[in-house]
DNA sequence: CTCCTTTGCGAACGGCGTTAGCAAAGGGTA
DNA sequence: TACCCTTTGCTAACGCCGTTCGCAAAGGAG
């Protein structure tokens, strides 16, 4: 027998000792910690500091590391923004995608979470809220779903160039190589690349997705 | 000072006790390994276990768990064909990318890699065979990197859903929590969606990737 | 006041990545 | 052949991680 879903375990029976933590506190603890140090580093231990206890107080409230990282993904999926769809698909859907990368801005480790979609309470407001942008349009569900999930990993994509690489030693490391292959003369297209791009990744973003739905969504 | 890169550090200068393993064994038996097992359980002990010695082992041909997953990514990808640039760069461009699915799905650990795209030998000689197959193309560098990052990107995405997700329990938890919040009767158009998909992602996925590419690449 | 349920917490377990120290294996030199 | 020198293989150990367990603590019910 499989346990329960987080989202579908009640906490607070009302009766016994009451909590000194609750879910979300954890949670949210957890996400200040991520924001400022990262995910890989993120630890039960750590997250329990931030509360000031100790790592195994945080199994009262959630079943584990991963079950946390869920928890952690649908609350940050909450700040999307949901506005009436203005009946212009596009524009909508362009719209929520530079939310989510603002998003992925403002909690860099999201870009560090693998594993399929965490479809939480917020995950599922947010795809309901897409099927409603695009209730009016034409395509098929599987083409719509289809259009969402490319929507989405362009968002981790972009957010994870922006980001730049969390170990400077690795990059330098892997940019003296690439300087070194590229001396040696063969990979000219690659060695004639302009060192310098026009305009940032994040100035583009909203112009390719922009493409990318049409190219998509447009028969 | 950063230590070099792997692919920088030369390994059998020739004199002094033989090397029983090289480098590239102990990548072999890891890809091999994670192919069977998966990236998580994958560990250096399990390796060494693999070539029949102990964990400690390994550090004289590979300088962490990190770089032999870099190793691990470009060893695969030199499983690419790069035929010579047929002049329909569109074409080309969507044959890539199958393969590149198609080594996803050889190799599913891939889809557990984060990280910044690895740099080794043969994702430089990948990256060069894409700019080679734009050449002729119109478009400015970065619009071609942009395109080139973005089929990266679509080709994880789909062969993570092509894969499913490893836990079986966890999928089951979530299907039983979407099931209920359904039930309650909010997410009209989640509710709605056919649980079939008429034809399966891997059979749409040139075509995606077709019209994505001429969505970003075609004025 | 006493029971009962729930929570907080520290210690402990197994496993992980990594390191240190030493034995082993071959080439060079006489 | 015998000896040195360099490089490799391997085991034990360290510190840290996720997780579990047992017990003390805290409140409501009777």
């Amino acid at each position: 027998m499989a346990p329960d879903a987080v989202w579908l375990r009640a906490e607070g029976s009302g009766i016994g000792r009451p909590p000194r933590y609750t879910r979300d506190t954890v949670t949210v603890a957890a996400v200040r910690a991520a924001d400022r140090d990262g995910l890989a580093v993120l630890t039960m231990r750590s997250v329990a500091a931030e509360l000031g206890t100790g790592g195994g107080s945080l199994y009262r409230h959630v079943a584990g590391r991963n079950e946390l990282v869920d928890l952690m993904v649908d609350h940050v999926a909450g700040e999307y923004q949901l506005p009436a769809p203005s009946g212009r698909w596009l524009d909508d859907l362009v719209a929520l995608a530079v939310q989510g990368l603002a998003i992925h801005q403002r909690h860099p480790w999201l870009t560090e979470v693998v594993g399929t979609p965490v479809v939480g309470p917020n995950g599922l407001r947010l795809s309901e809220h897409v099927l409603a942008v695009l209730d009016a349009h034409p395509a098929g569900d599987s083409q719509k779903l289809v259009a969402y999930a490319v929507m989405n990993a362009l968002i981790s994509s972009f957010a994870r160039t922006l980001h730049g690489t969390p170990d400077p030693e690795r990059s330098q490391a892997q940019a003296a190589y690439v300087a070194h292959v590229l001396a040696r003369g063969e990979h000219p297209h690659l060695a004639a690349l302009s060192p310098e791009s026009p305009q940032g990744p994040d100035e583009v973003f909203p112009d390719v997705i922009r493409r990318v739905l049409v190219g998509l969504l447009e028969p």
